[in-house]
DNA sequence: ATATATTTGTATCGATTGGTACAAAATAGC
DNA sequence: GCTATTTTGTACCAATCGATACAAATATAT
């Protein structure tokens, strides 16, 4: 039952791992279809019969992306009883993978998806459907901490999640700018410890 | 006392003015030195003889667009007595500017500069200026309100600014990212709320 | 008027852009 | 072996890119 045809000498998801990359580092309008098809180890035509046309390649990089990030929201969050200490395990992971390379690229989304949000519509609502998709996650697990206790009753929730992704906007941006690792660490620290716990 | 010479047809900063806008919504690398031209009505020859090159015009596009920020930044912290109000203020000001086009473009800084950052170790260390600027600003005055007994001593002075720039950071990207005047404001005064006010 | 200095407009440069036509290569099913 | 199907690689397309050479135009200073 396999396909008849020449076989592929590559793998989808690392050729659009390596083509993450390059977006990551140069954003969207900066990078060729040469410069991909290097990092990728691919020649133009077949980027185009897998991927589709440039932007397409560019939002399946940046929905790979996106699952990974709010998979890892849900992992840390999940994984710990103490919604503080899931925040806390969250926010590392987050600049780790910020400060990931040298220099630091922040967040693929945050960092390279606004400024071509004007031109394609497309990327727009990607941008709109990670930004919305976040603040959701927050707001289940904020809500699933009043419910514990843990977090004080009487704050709107949906404010509290927005307010969580700004912490993460600016960590990305700052990332990107040049702030270190510890600086980012510090100001996730006290944007988690700014939250109305109750103990 | 004037100079010699063919009299320049334009303003520098009308022309610089122009080409802020076209950067705000296209972003740097999809932005054209055509697309320039035609928006500040002058042809490419002149617009290398007055500033530069593309990089060079963009960079002053950032730095009016700063200064503006900052300004509008003081403005309303200094005109308000509050520190409350002159926040609601600054924020009401900055959802303008962000909102002022349709489809909203956000800030021009935080929305166009990080894609390139990368490419381009000047635009980086503007962005970066920017941001310490802001974070400067903000914790001058959230200084002078813990003195006035406004803001509760104890608290970090930095790390709330950054906390502050955080929240114009996340409604930049959420307004570029399509979200409405309204929401935005709601979540500003939910931001401003939730500093350790005294009263 | 003449010389000097600056801007403007046209025309153009080589390089690069996103995207594709087409044939060779390599598989599966029969 | 033969056909159908898919991928690969070369070559190429028109369009656009950032940047500039050069002469005409327009001002000041003497």
């Amino acid at each position: 039952m396999n396909k008849p045809g020449r076989p592929r000498q590559f793998k989808l998801e690392s050729a659009l791992e390596e083509a993450s990359k390059v977006f990551w580092s140069q954003g969207y309008s900066a990078t060729s279809m040469d410069d991909l098809g290097k990092a990728m180890s691919m020649n133009r035509p077949s980027i185009y019969n897998a991927f589709g046309n440039k932007e397409a390649l560019y939002r399946q990089s940046l929905a790979q992306f996106c699952g990974q990030l709010d998979a890892g929201i849900k992992a840390c969050l999940s994984q710990n009883p103490e919604f503080r200490e899931g925040l806390n395990a969250f926010f590392e992971q987050a600049i780790a993978i910020y400060c990931a390379s040298d220099p630091n690229l922040g967040c693929l989304m945050i960092c390279t998806a606004p400024a071509e949000s004007i031109n394609s519509s497309d990327i727009k609502s990607d941008l709109a459907s990670l930004i919305k998709r976040v603040d959701k996650t927050f707001a289940q697990h904020i809500s699933n901490a009043i419910d514990n206790g843990q977090l004080n009753m009487g704050t709107d929730v949906e404010m509290l999640a927005a307010h969580l992704q700004a912490s993460l906007h600016t960590i990305a941006i700052r990332a990107r700018a040049g702030a270190s690792k510890q600086s980012l660490r510090k100001y996730a620290s006290f944007a988690v410890q700014q939250l109305p716990w109750t103990i």
